[in-house]
DNA sequence: GCGTACATTGGAATCGATTACAGAAATCGT
DNA sequence: ACGATTTCTGTAATCGATTCCAATGTACGC
């Protein structure tokens, strides 16, 4: 079923097809009729390959992420998607991208089959990757650090966010907080461990090496760093996680160990996931609207694919903080 | 960059370039070399809508939602694109497909971009408009109701599960036994109501039709559906809720209510989303791999693609109980 | 030394659309 | 009524690859 069927079954050229179904202009009302009820009989629709090897655009963005797995990823698909989709493109996504190798292999791939790509890789490394890459393909960079200004880029405001949530704990009177830090080369890991140094210094409270311990935002490691956390021999009155599941892996692991949440010990995390009003006790976190991260990431995308020589942006997604019971509540 | 510059700069035909990028037979050694010398150089990469245009094949699977919101459609998203990407395919997503006009568009729109389609759509109606589909386009249905043999489909075991779980709480003691109901026109809520059905008719239980009351898979319906099931007369001692979502809004509507989960009434649900072990008291629920279903519906596409004339697969889903502390714990 | 077989390469058709260009038909003004 | 303009339609080039077929060049057997 391609456009020479409709043209033969119609009597007409495929030029008049084409431009039937482009609604272009200088087509009698007669003939358009016809070819539009033949082709409507038929059943015919173009195909997208050829199309969009001649007119040069696909109407789809690609979609680069390290992985799928977790609240966090889809949401961000879910808002990408939605914007993509408002606006009549698709998302063609491709997943669990670690290393340099996969990226740049993701990245063929994709090569005239989409129009632009966003690519998520908190990997601090890949920018390098990505400088590599031929001319002005139109790239958004999520979370991949906001410092490369030949690319349009969001990030989550990270270092203001935990530097919220670290002087929100100290208003509560802690002086030992301890922070479970996130993957050594994540950028959003570093940027809120930085945050916290931050909040730590402005405060005048001087850092404690021994109470940063290191996680890979596994639920399993956070609860791996409180066992650490609690050998120690001055233990932390609160215990700050870079996101919400180590945050609530160490819970966990402190119902375990019998001291009672915020009495003995005050937890925040950061993201503010769903799963977080619903634990016991509901756990404060830093908020991050993350379904909007991928919309507004998916709106720089199409409007750099509007004009084309827009310079590029840098975005940063504001972060608010939430306060439940597991710090112990608002400062009265 | 195109294929043909990439001839030039080598010194040879187009033909050749393709045979060495394609390990196709019969290239010199040296051409061989010299060809892909220049083509890494240059970063070249061929163009994905003209190679499928001749090939006629995308590497692509198109996957068609209802929508992509909830733990439930993302973990079925990681679950197809895991398997795809195994086997090098991308996937091409469309979501928010509720009427049969916005699938049949999403549908055209996908014709030349994939080599098959994964469509999830829970509306009974939707098979039909998928009768009318061209040809013998490979496609899977995906809880889309199991009596379609002209397709490959694959659905979770939704009676088998309700049945199990209704007769579990029967087996603790319970006689009045509340439904909560999902959509009315959904495939897995009615099969899910069936089986509650059944368990009752099996075990001689007479259904009284005021302890089902009909929600629509949100939270919020299963908050209101038990104000109403706390109105009645007789009460019921235990809740059976077709989906996760409202069994959590239920929980919370007992609490506001100061009624006692389990002691003052048993409360069960369906999917076995991540929240369900979290919530307090932990939900019991019917297990579902959800993204195994992801997976087996890729599988299931994949194998179709690879030979044609097979005959369709009608796939099920198992379930497991899962007996947590909402419904009273496991029959001692 | 010569015909045959085989390895290697290039020319050209092809996939299914869009669109520039040109030709035919209809409409208009005077 | 005739040339100019406008409206409509068809032919053919084009996008960037793959692949059949033909045309080389080389090696081999006898």
């Amino acid at each position: 079923m391609t456009i020479k069927d409709v043209a033969r079954a119609a009597g007409v050229s495929v030029a008049t097809v084409s431009r039937v179904w482009n609604e272009a202009a200088f087509v009698s009302p007669e003939t358009r009729r016809r070819v539009a009820e033949v082709a409507a009989r038929l059943g015919y629709s173009p195909h997208g390959a050829a199309r969009s090897l001649i007119t040069r655009t696909t109407y789809a963005l690609g979609v680069l992420l390290p992985d799928l797995y977790g609240e966090f990823f889809s949401e961000i698909i879910r808002g990408i998607d939605h914007m993509a989709q408002a606006n009549g493109y698709h998302i063609l996504v491709s997943s669990s991208h670690d290393s340099k190798d996969e990226i740049d292999a993701a990245l063929r791939s994709m090569r005239g089959r989409v129009d632009g790509m966003i690519i998520m890789s908190p990997d601090l490394e890949t920018r390098r990757t990505l400088h590599a890459l031929q001319g002005n393909f139109p790239v958004v960079l999520l979370n991949g650090g906001a410092e490369a200004k030949e690319f349009d880029t969001i990030t989550i405001e990270n270092h203001e966010g935990a530097r919220q949530m670290t002087l929100h704990l100290i208003a509560r009177g802690h002086r030992r907080i301890a922070m479970i830090g996130g993957p050594q080369r994540n950028y959003d890991a570093t940027e809120r461990l930085r945050g916290y140094r931050t909040a730590l210094a402005e405060s005048g409270i001087e850092l404690d090496e021994s109470l940063i311990v290191q996680g890979d935002f596994s639920e399993l490691s956070g609860h791996g760093a409180v066992k650490q956390l609690l050998g120690l021999e001055r233990r932390p009155t609160a215990i700050f996680a870079a996101n919400d599941s180590m945050a609530i892996g160490a819970l966990s692991a402190l119902r375990e160990n019998h001291v009672r949440v915020p009495d003995d010990m005050a937890v925040a995390g950061f993201d503010d996931i769903p799963l977080a009003r619903y634990m016991n006790p509901p756990l404060s976190t830093v908020h991050v609207d993350i379904s909007q991260l991928g919309e507004r990431a998916a709106a720089l995308l199409l409007s750099s694919l509007q004009n084309d020589n827009r310079s590029h942006e840098q975005l940063q997604l504001s972060t608010t903080l939430v306060i439940r019971a597991s710090c112990g509540g608002v400062v009265s």
